[in-house]
DNA sequence: ATTAGGGTTAAGGCAATATTAACGAAATTG
DNA sequence: CAATTTCGTTAATATTGCCTTAACCCTAAT
């Protein structure tokens, strides 16, 4: 399989940088310089990837994002975000605007590339996709409205839950460290206790089953169906 | 933590100041003259961050880190390139072998050490995202999933369990000393005594099988399918 | 027989996580 | 805009399960 990149940046530096060290991994890869220009090319490419700067003239990332999604095709793509180190993630956390995850600049080339297989290797697993939904096993995530089913029965997760959720739905089986989910849930700069994490674990596990959501001890947790 | 740096460079002028002055703020540091004595170096000192000159007698900096990168824990290492300012490598050069970062000549001494200072606090925290798969045998190693599977059957193993594996499996047949396993799973400055080991090792081979884990009397363990 | 090096086992300590309740802040309601 | 409910967090306490060690065993070499 020839997998697509798509890198949207106003850098052409990081463009260049970006694009050698995937192309020589064998990867196609088109770049655009801003959210306009993005959509654009993703609708023209069709690529499965995109990694996308969020502060951008013209139109920022998450609102491109946003559009992105909106497309036909568009919920299937994967969409990183590239956040300067002290960058406020919170915003996204949420996956309002639909970013599957993220990572933190300055980007090192390796490191970037073993995410971008990750990524790709994640896009082959979810073949199944409708709309704004997520599903695995009997237990089915929609974004749009924050609702969760869950073989049948509906719940409304508050924010904090639902998004910890999305995470770890977002790759099963993955583990997440306490740090990633601090990041991707509550943002680099907000301050709780890591007992936090565990209250909201216990929420899920209540309402969605003990046996989902397992802990790897002095790791982090994971979801598993 | 106590934090080691390894200096390469050929002119003893440079070693001597550089090493002065990160020594200053408590860093551990050793130092080598050229390419070939730095990966020497690497596998006994087995530093964190790898300071290294580009140009040098007997092997140049870019091929010493390809050879570092190809050692068993040469992935977790940080390298960064000295480079002189007017110097024709791009960075690209640099990256392409597995380079993270680099740094121009002239050093001020300052900026060396908070670049220091920034790239050990970076290699903290990305020690639990590194690496995916890794399989030898019948025996696959996830690193994300933190599962082994062993023809088939699936095992979670504890952290401390599941590091020892992933050293071992990381070069099959290759022995590990004692010493050297000590420093890559429990860290350079954790006191624990040898029987420690043995256990572990003996909760491996309980799990995956008495015969994987050959004992090297005197001198270590090594994993063969 | 002695010694060195490793193997084995189980128990205790301890750090990581679970759990519950309670409080303040937001949001919702009357 | 008070009254009420819901949410996010923390504090306090309980519990878990991993890590380590101590104590003892085994084997091979001297």
């Amino acid at each position: 399989m020839q997998f697509k990149v798509l890198l949207v940046d106003d850098e052409q530096d990081i463009l260049d940088l970006l694009k050698y060290n995937l192309e020589k991994e064998g990867f196609v890869v088109e770049t655009a310089s801003n959210g306009r220009l993005a959509v654009q090319a993703f609708e023209s490419f069709q690529p499965q990837l995109i990694l996308m700067d969020v502060m951008m003239p013209e139109m920022d990332g998450m609102e491109a994002c946003r559009e992105i999604r909106d497309l036909p095709q568009g919920s299937e793509v994967i969409i990183a975000f590239l956040t300067a180190r002290n960058e406020d993630y919170s915003q996204m956390a949420g996956f309002e605007s639909g970013g599957d995850d993220y990572i933190a600049k300055p980007i090192k080339p390796r490191i970037l590339v073993s995410k971008v297989k990750a990524w790709l290797k994640r896009w082959e697993q979810k073949s199944d996709h409708s709309g704004t939904e997520a599903s695995t096993g009997g237990l089915v995530i929609d974004k749009e409205k924050y609702l969760v089913t869950n073989n049948g029965e509906v719940f409304h997760l508050p924010k904090k839950e639902f998004e910890l959720l999305a995470l770890l739905v977002s790759a099963p089986g993955r583990v997440f460290t306490r740090e990633y989910i601090l990041n991707a849930v509550w943002g680099n700069d907000v301050i709780v206790g890591d007992r936090t994490i565990d209250v909201h674990i216990r929420k899920l596990r209540e309402k969605l089953g003990e046996e989902l959501f397992k802990t790897i001890k002095g790791v982090g947790y994971k979801f598993e169906p």
